[in-house]
Parts: structure tokens; C-alpha cells; sequence
DNA sequence: CTGAAAGCGCTTACAG
DNA sequence: CTGAAAGCGCTTACAG
């Protein structure tokens, strides 16, 4: 086996005939270099196959150009089809991804504080949230944090969800004037703050309409299994329209409804999925859905995180985006208004 | 806003009496420190919300607990689920990924060099390959690599793959069993050596055995409506089987089947799926397809790895795993034989 | 534009 | 067991 030498900018500043500041000068975009010594610079990096320790590097700049990816749902398809995205518009911006995942052994504060101690510039929470406590560890060390899906209570951090209020009422005025009475809400996680306020604003659309009756209100409903169970669990309460919080959810309630109970959809039961999962298009599940402005939220969340690392003085935000209704065939075609 | 000083081991040392090294061997794992003095820099740690930084330590060890993984394929739902576990496996390993993505704008070499800047100590490229020369650049500096999905040919790199030519084998002869004479095979990119590999051992035993014919071997077909189209393009052929790359493919073709053509499943054609996906066994699909012993190919690969790390003249293996065949309702009951 | 020197935050022989 | 010192690979005022 070869003697893999380390190569360092010493070795290249040797092989040049210049000082190690040149060989830096060379790498650091907009440095003081001559044309000159930046050729013969190059030329020797490349014949001795160079490129610079980012780590040696960030010590010194305290940028390692890192980012703290958190995720906690893997299951929504949509969670990581934003992953990919995430990954490669950071990289757009010359930042690479260290990604954190919560699960049984790890919780969502032990996450962040491994992602500090790598010098994070950055960190990024996709649908969770970590106590004050850690938020605070986070401000003390100046490490910004971006909540997408969640928002951000009494944590000085940014956050990005969609306005589940004003989504709550789009989904119950629609499904008033779609004609429907009889709600089954299907969510998953009790405790997710976003699910009650979306929740919450569609009941009282319904209450104040005085027309319609929320008759279930069922909630800890995850994936396409628990959706068709849960469906068994309330079919006798006669609902005519299901708002799911995840299209999987949905699907397997559509699949109750076809398979299990012989119902047709949406003429005996209408259903509604969140999220706009390709599957969720395919073949004759054509269900009617959320979409979430999901590059939207991307761009928004990316572009406060940049610029908040470039200016630590940049008061947070809460973004709160607009959700888009898709209606398929699951929902009855509305009425044409004359 | 407040001053935010970098808490260092300095500050801890000075407020715990003690030196900087005392503080260091605190945090280093079987290091010689009395209980005492542990103690002391404990409590200061505490007190100050200290925690090392990996960075500056892995300047000096040369160790960065950082594995690179390079994802190339978004769209395969079990590529995703593969990162998750790879994730959180190596979480429980006391690495954390760092996270490169494939696409037009980066491509795997180039993703390669990026990780060997922040010195990952190993890299794990799922369902790509890097040119040979990259792969040297790796070598060189020894940081090991680890091919998923992919053969290793000139590379000196750990590949675990499916056994593909057992695979392609299996298939057949199934196929053979199951009474199919007519079959179609629908994969993706040309150029990907598994599937062809597959492709040619199903070939062989066809031709072999005299009694069926492959009518139909179509390329670059991915996801779920390319592979509607996919059979569009050739249901005149009267194929009675066809073998997909990709499950999402195969619920296209599935899909196609009866809602364009009217056919029966699997009475007028048979179809198989690959990756066995968690919506291949929803509702009506019910897809027969192949299901890879992921988990199995994660630990291993990992293990590999982290072997490899620690002893850098552990010699590359070259991992074939055996994948199982799940009979579900797109392909006719095997007959029982006497 | 250029180089010598200091320093980022850590670990680790080394000597005691 | 403990601390002073050197050094990991880099960048950046500073002086020229």
C-alpha cells in the first residue's frame, strides 16, 4: 500500500515557488492574487491534486459552510421529496447538508446539539421542534434555525408552514358548497399544533354555517393501513366527506371505501388527502388534495437561513404560505355558478 | 444582542482550575483522568454549556465521523427509505452523513471531490459509479468507498449488490413454472450494469429451455406513467408477462393494463414488480414483485465501512445478496406439484 | 501584490 | 494522573 501523504497547501506552495498565503489567496474567491502567481498556483494544486481542507478552513473563517438538516417524518413522501430538493439547492449555494434524523434513540434537542458541535452555520427542522431550552443553546451560539411545518412559539427561530387557518376554512366553505354535512377529520399526531389550528378553523366555519355536523374527529391515523382502520372505525357514524391530513392516509381510507364496504366514491363517501403525493394521481385514485407549495417553502425557508447567516441582526420571521385546492374525483364536481 | 463568545476548552479549563488537556481527556473516552478531575471539568462543562468541537478535533485525529453518502435516484421509494436507515445506523455508530446529491448540475465525481473536502472518512454512493479516475483520488487518499447497487469493475471499492444474474435466473424459471411463454422487460437507464446483467441471465435460461420468447426489451422507462406508456407502446406484441425494473413502473404498467386496455390481471397479462415498494401491496395492486433484503444490504455495507475505516488494508470485498420473490395477485398462483 | 507570523480549538506525545 | 508545548491545515491582519 502507498504512503498517502496528506496534500497541503504547504506542498503546493513548495512545488509553485510561493508562500502558503498564495496558495490560500488562490482559493479564497476575490483574494489579492496576481494572474501570475494564481497560474503557477493552480497548476501545481492540479498536478498534486489539491483542493483545500474545509475543515481546517472553517476553523479559522467560523463558516463551515454546513448546514443541519432535522428530520423526524420519513414516512410522508413529501418530507423527502423535500430532502432531495433541500440537498440540491443548498449545494446551489455552496453549502453541503449534514442531515440529523430523529427517531427512538435520538430526539429532535440531542439532534441539534450533535449538529452544533459540528459547527453547523445553520439548521433547518423539518415538521418538529425542539425545546426552549436547546432553541436558547442555539441563539447563545448565534446558530439560526428555520421550523418548516412547525411554528415557532416562544423560540426565537424562523418558521415556515402553511396558513392552516385560513386552509381550514377553504377546506369547510368547500365542502359546504360541494353540499357535503356529515365531516370525518382524520389526523395524525394529536400534539401537532398545525393539525389542531386547521382543525379548529374548519369547525368553526361549520358551526357558525350552522349546516353541517363534524360527526368524527379521529386523530394518531398515520399511513395508508391505519387510514383503511380507521375508515372501519367510523363508517357506521355515515360521514360523507373525509379530510385526512396525509394523502396516504386517504388513499387507505379510499381503498376502505372501494374494497372493504363497497361505497362509491365520491357519490356515497367523498374524501380529501393532504399533500399531493404522486401516487396519489395515479390510475383511479385521481384523489382530491392539498398541494403544498413545497419549492415555495424551500426557496422562502433557504433564503431566510442565508440571510440571516449573513446578517445576525435579522429579526425572525414567521412565513405562513397559501395551499392549493385539487380537486380530483374523490369530491363531487362543484356546481357551476351562475 | 448579546455577545456570543465561543465557549473553548480554555474557559472551561480556567473555570475548573485545571488545563486545557485535562479538559480534553474529559471528553476522550478511556483517557487517564482521575475521577475528581473529571469531575471538576464536568460541572464547569455544564455550567458553561460546553461541548467539544468536532471540527477542531478531527483537524487533529484526523478522524471526522462524517460518512459521505451520494444519492443519485430520488425517485425510487426504497432509495429513500434507504437513507433514512443508513441515517440513523450510522447515528448509532457515532457518525453522522453527510448528505450529496446527483443532478444535472453536479454529477458524482464532482460530489466525490466536494466530500473529500470536508474529509469524510468513508463514502457510500447509492445506485451510481465514479469514473476510475476519482475513484484513485479516493485511494490515494484513503478514504474507502462503498458502491450500492452497483458492480465495482477497475475500482477499488466494497460493492453489495444483488446477486442479479441468480436473479434474472429465478425469474425465469418462475416465469417458466407459472406456464408464461411471451415476455415483455421494462427497465430503466441502458446503461446501468445490474439491470442488464439481470436482463441476460433471464435471457439465457429462456432461450435455453426452447420454450419461451422474449418479445419486448424496452429502456429508459421510469416511474409509474412512463410505464403506462410503456405498455402502450407495446400491448400489440401480446406479451403474457412483464417484468419491470422498478415497482412504480410496474403499477404504471398494472394501471395501463386495466384501465386503458381492459385486461385482465393476471388472466391477460402478468406483471412483476421490483423493490417491492409499501404501495405495491396496497388496495387492488397487490403486485407480485421482488423484494430486496435492504436492511441487510445497509448493515452490511456499513459494516464494510466502518471495518475498512479502522483497518485500511482491509482487502474490497464484493457482496451479492440473494433477493426474494413475492408472489402477490398480478402473476397466477403456482400450481402445486405432486 | 506578497510573505512571515499569529492563531482558530483541539489532541497528544513527552516529561514530571 | 497532570500540564506545557507542539502541531493539525488553514486564513488573515500586518508590514513591506
Amino acid at each position: 500500500m502507498k504512503k498517502n501523504k496528506q496534500i497541503t497547501s504547504y506542498e503546493v506552495a513548495v512545488l509553485a515557488g510561493v508562500s502558503r498565503s498564495a496558495v490560500s489567496r488562490t482559493f479564497t474567491p476575490g483574494a489579492s492574487v496576481s494572474a501570475k502567481t494564481k497560474e503557477k498556483v493552480m497548476s501545481a494544486a492540479d498536478e498534486l491534486g489539491y483542493r483545500p481542507n474545509v475543515i481546517a478552513r472553517s476553523l479559522i473563517t467560523k463558516k463551515s459552510q454546513l448546514i443541519g438538516l432535522v428530520m423526524s417524518d420519513w414516512l410522508n413522501p413529501y418530507y423527502t421529496a423535500m430532502l432531495k430538493s433541500y440537498s440540491e439547492k443548498l449545494q446551489d449555494a455552496n453549502y453541503q447538508v449534514i442531515l440529523a434524523t430523529v427517531n427512538k434513540g435520538r430526539d429532535v434537542d440531542a439532534s441539534i446539539k450533535f449538529l452544533m458541535q459540528y459547527q453547523v452555520d445553520g439548521i433547518i427542522i423539518v415538521s418538529a421542534s425542539p425545546t426552549i431550552e436547546t432553541a436558547a443553546l442555539c441563539v447563545q451560539k448565534n446558530t439560526p434555525i428555520v421550523l418548516l411545518n412547525r411554528r415557532a412559539n416562544k423560540i426565537n427561530a424562523c418558521s415556515v408552514t402553511l396558513n392552516h387557518n385560513e386552509l381550514g376554512q377553504q377546506l369547510a366553505n368547500l365542502a359546504l358548497d360541494l353540499g357535503y354535512r356529515r365531516f370525518a377529520l382524520i389526523r395524525g399526531q394529536e400534539t401537532i399544533k398545525t393539525g389542531r389550528q386547521r382543525t379548529y378553523a374548519f369547525n368553526k366555519v361549520i358551526e357558525k354555517s350552522g349546516k353541517g355536523k363534524v360527526v368524527a374527529n379521529i386523530v394518531g391515523v398515520l399511513g395508508h393501513d391505519d387510514g383503511r382502520a380507521a375508515l372501519a372505525g367510523m363508517v357506521k357514524l355515515k360521514p360523507d366527506l373525509v379530510l385526512c391530513s396525509s394523502d396516504l392516509t386517504a388513499l387507505g381510507v379510499l381503498d376502505g371505501a372501494r374494497l372493504d364496504y363497497d361505497l362509491e366514491v365520491p357519490k356515497d363517501l367523498a374524501i380529501i388527502g393532504f399533500g399531493d403525493a404522486p401516487v396519489s394521481s395515479w390510475g383511479l385514485n385521481h384523489l382530491s388534495t392539498v398541494r403544498l407549495p413545497i419549492e415555495h417553502m424551500i426557496d422562502r425557508s433557504i433564503n431566510y437561513l442565508l440571510a440571516r447567516i449573513n446578517d445576525p441582526y435579522l429579526a425572525p420571521e414567521s412565513i405562513a404560505l397559501t395551499a392549493e385546492l385539487i380537486l380530483r374525483d374523490t369530491t363531487q364536481k362543484p356546481k357551476v355558478k351562475h
